[in-house]
DNA sequence: CTTGACTGGTGTACGGCGTACACCTAGCCT
DNA sequence: AGGCTAGGTGTACGCCGTACACCAGTCAAG
């Protein structure tokens, strides 16, 4: 009976499992090699099955989305600056799971419920902490996708990890020299970060250092407004 | 002779008439609609000619970035923060005018000469300020792709229109109410910014504003470490 | 003045993509 | 038993980037 022996073997595809699939691929090998029919031929199957489950790729993408979002861990209660903070390092390791999924959030043109969900919990943390909508609103832009967990470096090397499969971690690699002499500047900074060897080791600066300077100068600033009743009213 | 006459009105064919039809057709179509085969019949061309002047569609984006870069005003001398300040707002009103380019430059893994060009005399304008190569190197990270004129929104308007050409100014537009139903607390913020007459009109909220907003949060936070001799060696 | 190399536009073709559409099959409800 | 339906299949279309062979001028050297 080959047939049973198949129906066993194979579990019966849902959107779920999809979603898993595609997950798994685009961490492995990249998102720019996940394609429909790489995706069904992981999964065992033709590729206009997946049609089944989902409408087209754009909302596959949009699934994928938001099975990293549900990783993140959800909000505790406390001090809104701590709790805020927490959950974005929180967001910060998940996405470091999934290299690919910045793009892939920055490219839909709209939020996705999951991602709507997870903004409107980090809005409620603030309006908790006491936040007037006004400030709230304000403090939500200004801190843009970093509340997702990624800061948009123009420079990032998890990027390229996203497009290309799994990280190889890079040798040191200062600047070649005809770069440095175009570049005086970037070269300064550049050795003076991978030479510095007390806060740094490996591929020249510390992300989750650079991550938190970041996220702490905005936190500090906003604890600020927030302490001097700040209103879109006044002047800055 | 039809001979002569096509060759007048046909001008040669270069590199930089390719990257202005393809920045063009960008901007007005949206990058997605921009193929090698779209390109190539713009300029009259089949679509093989192209690679005759650009290596491949990558390197074409490469040199469209350059061709948008190099529209940000040149630095100007004086204190820096006023000279970063109008750079970067100088960066911004640029970028309004290619909403492609974000996306486009995110999406690149290395950035091309003229961008490192362009953060190099940034961090130029910081270090002529009087800046520790630590401190410029750690404020490059925390102003991120903000340093380039767009903050990553995630709910981004202007991205929006960078995929489907044209922006098609949308009507205000409150959120639909189970959508306020799900999630309050972004409703709470929509409707204040979409009500709140004397600072906004139209699309809900000023993204002028708010790109200030964050930038002046850095820029105030970065100016009281810089006042203070802050150095990654001692606890922020 | 010929010739041969070089530059730049052309035509054809291939493999990959997303996905529309018709089909088939198994299980279930009546 | 008979038909409905959910879900997997096969084929096909139009788009994409681009490899490769070709060909028309231009221009320098003989």
């Amino acid at each position: 009976m080959p047939k049973q022996a198949e129906k066993v073997r194979r579990a019966p595809l849902s959107r779920d499992r999809i979603l898993r699939a595609a997950v798994a691929l685009a961490d492995g090998t990249g998102i720019e090699s996940l394609s429909m029919r790489n995706l069904a031929q992981d999964l065992g199957v033709v590729p206009m099955a997946l049609y089944k489950h989902v409408a087209n790729k754009d909302e596959l993408v949009d699934g994928m989305i938001d099975v990293v979002v549900a990783e993140i861990d959800p909000p505790e209660p406390g001090d809104w600056k701590q709790a805020i903070r927490r959950r974005i390092l929180s967001a910060r390791q998940v996405l470091l799971r999934h290299p690919w999924a910045p793009l892939a959030i920055e490219s839909r043109s709209t939020a996705t419920p999951a991602v709507l969900a997870y903004l409107d919990s980090t809005v409620g943390a603030l309006r908790a902490g006491g936040f007037s909508t006004d400030l709230a609103h304000h403090v939500m832009h200004a801190m843009g996708s970093r509340v997702l967990g990624f800061s948009q470096e123009l420079f990032d090397a998890t990027r390229q990890a996203g497009r290309s499969g799994a990280t190889v971690p890079e040798p040191p690699a200062d600047l070649p020299p005809e770069m440095a002499a175009r570049f005086p500047n970037l070269a300064a900074i550049a050795t003076a970060a991978s030479h510095d060897g007390d806060s740094v080791v490996g591929p020249g600066c510390d992300d989750q250092f650079e991550f938190e300077f970041a996220l702490d100068l905005l936190l500090d600033g906003i604890e600020r407004l927030h302490r001097n009743g700040w209103t879109s009213h006044r002047t800055l």
